[in-house]
DNA sequence: AAGCTAAGCAACCGCCGCGCG
DNA sequence: CCGCGCGGCGGTTGCTTAGCT
């Protein structure tokens, strides 16, 4: 069953409204920034509908709240926020929001995601080497309490070498040869090979200085707004 | 080089609470 | 009080990709 795949909503043969799933496409995204910039966020349904956008209020709300606004930091989660992150967990479990609002530009799904896949690896390792140990199995709050009273940093780096290497895939529209890359995000894109073909995109592509690759930030879509704006 | 596996993460789903008529 | 719509939240899914064999 795929939970992403493409419009949904019918058979299409009604005069229903079509709901489109999945990964949300570039242009979508600069609707989205767009209308929002105009006319601000909230009443999401109304806002899916007066933006054009085929999208349920909730899809535009997650998108905006996680990925679009202009304050959602991305990248490494420090090992402060690590800490912080295992303390405030460790007070109030799996309430993700009201630890994200502790951690500026940082959304519930991304530490919920944060969570999942690095601390919950974690604990099950600690888990496997106390039962190694001891008969005597652990319970993940008391990890939890252990962890969060560690100071300093990479707390989780000396037994976890994920934490060390851990390096996010770009969430920024990359830009390859063959096609751009935005998260899951994998649309044809008109054949680039020279410089000059970036300026067929309303967005100004970003160049890696180390990869030589070209790629959209989310600075990128920004300025590419005010333009847009005849800012 | 090809196939397999695990990790990472974006996005959807279902539920709940709140405000409003 | 009740029903409805909306926003918010936590859980879950499945796609992509990197690493390994």
């Amino acid at each position: 069953m795929d939970k992403r795949g493409g419009i949904s909503g019918g058979s299409g043969s009604s005069g229903e409204a079509e709901v489109r799933k999945g990964p949300w496409t570039m242009e979508e995204d600069l609707i989205l920034i767009n209308y929002i910039a105009n006319h601000g966020d909230g009443v999401w349904n109304s806002l899916a509908k007066s933006a054009g956008l085929k999208r349920t209020g909730k899809s535009c709300r997650l998108r905006w709240l996680n990925y679009l606004r202009p304050d959602v930091r991305r990248g490494n989660i420090t090992p402060e926020e690590q800490l912080v992150i295992m303390e405030l967990h460790a007070k109030w479990g799996n309430r993700w929001s009201k630890i994200a609002k502790h951690l500026p530009g940082r959304t519930d799904n991304e530490i919920k995601n944060f969570w999942r896949t690095r601390i919950q690896k974690y604990i099950k390792q600690t888990d496997v080497a106390a039962t190694a140990t001891s008969s005597v199995g652990s319970q993940s709050s008391e990890i939890n309490d252990q962890a969060a009273s560690t100071s300093g940093h990479n707390v989780f780096c000396a037994q976890d070498h994920a934490m060390e290497t851990y390096s996010p895939t770009t969430t920024s529209y990359q830009h390859t040869n063959m096609e751009f890359n935005y998260g899951n995000y994998s649309a044809p894109v008109a054949p680039v090979t020279t410089a000059t073909t970036t300026s067929e995109y309303p967005v100004p592509m970003t160049v890696d200085d180390q990869t030589g690759e070209n790629y959209w930030g989310m600075d990128d879509i920004w300025s590419s707004m005010h333009l847009l704006n005849g800012n």
